[in-house]
DNA sequence: ATTAAAACTTACCAAGTGGTAAGTTGTCAA
DNA sequence: TTGACAACTTACCACTTGGTAAGTTTTAAT
């Protein structure tokens, strides 16, 4: 992709994460963009396009954050690390983790299925995680599938918190709870699989 | 409140939840109500009014529904069946929790100071919730604010999942997951809850 | 029957929306 | 130097937005 188109996106990311598809305005991106709206619109087409073009690059961005291997494992994957992987991310790219949560409460109308499989594939690759899993030997593929979007929503939702979160109490205690995030997120699912065998 | 006024109320509570703030205008909330845009504005004031008005109903709702208590329990609450309770109203609700969830992430812009002490009390109980608990004698009130968030998070994340996880998979899946999503919680942080003392 | 308030409509408005058309400027290879 | 194309601007457009003003209908208490 063009630098300056690279830019143009970036910018239009964080607009539409913080503000919602309906709620910037095409001139409010090129704006802050040092662009005249038409100039915005010469670019990409439409809003919608632009829209469209945000959300496959930070797709392409995600998908590829989760296929790198986190710490050197061999083969199999362990759910700890790959949610963990997972987490770190999100909270990392947390403007793209609030657009796709975003996209989740918006996805009834805007029917987007170039994203939808890709979600589905990532779904299915967790799932996959979880059921290879020594501990999961009896689980159910509905079972699994629970506790992914249990962990899915654990990340996400926290991700997203930030600053109401931080409004309630202060950013300090925000970056505490933060700090340590990812490996609650690997306790936490660590529990909930040893929970598997022995009861 | 008035009869009517609940009604009207209740139509534009959906259609925030489901739109987003910015997604509707006036004028559609007040088509579905079969009235016109202005009579709309004549009983609230403003879009803005409307909207504050919509999100202290269900406030309120969720708070009177989260108090009562569950099946029965006698002093101490347990987590089980504190957050249990919660993910069935907000399962049941899924309305009113796909707009807290946007405002979640809205929230950034438009400062409403009055819900967010109600969900500052709101979190301050679920995490007394986790430190009454017996087996979470050593833990910090930071540790016990990460745990809540996860419960939090697993429980919402699902509830607003359902458009996009039924159009990926269909509904027969998703109700399969949510028919035990209750018990699942419940499973959930009791095994992150039995992990402190075990290990 | 009178009165007053509540519910509602018609007629506007300024500002903003996404988008089109046509032209201008800048860049750079042939 | 010329030609071509991308980048951008100016000038619009039809339409929608939230909101006001002023009037009409409905409801209900006196």
């Amino acid at each position: 992709m063009n630098k300056t188109r690279a830019k143009l996106v970036a910018v239009a990311t964080e607009q539409f994460a913080e503000r919602g598809f309906y709620g910037v305005s095409v001139a409010q991106i090129s704006d802050q963009l040092g662009l005249t709206k038409q100039a915005l619109l010469h670019h990409f087409g439409s809003k919608e396009k632009l829209y469209a073009e945000v959300l496959q690059t930070i797709s392409e961005e995600l998908m590829q954050s989760i296929n790198q291997p986190g710490t050197g494992e061999s083969m199999q994957a362990q759910p700890e690390q790959v949610f963990a992987n997972l987490c770190e991310t999100c909270l990392t790219n947390s403007t793209a983790t609030q657009l796709l949560v975003r996209e989740l409460l918006d996805n009834k109308r805007r029917a987007e299925s170039a994203r939808q499989w890709y979600l589905k594939e990532f779904l299915a690759s967790l799932n996959q995680v979880i059921l290879n899993d020594a501990r999961c030997s009896g689980i159910s593929e509905t079972e699994a599938m629970t506790i992914v979007y249990q962990t899915l929503g654990a990340i996400n939702y926290f991700a997203i918190s930030k600053p109401t979160f931080s409004r309630i109490y202060d950013g300090k205690t925000y970056r505490a709870v933060e700090k340590d995030y990812a490996r609650e997120i690997a306790s936490l699912i660590k529990a909930r699989l040893d929970s598997i065998t022995a009861g």
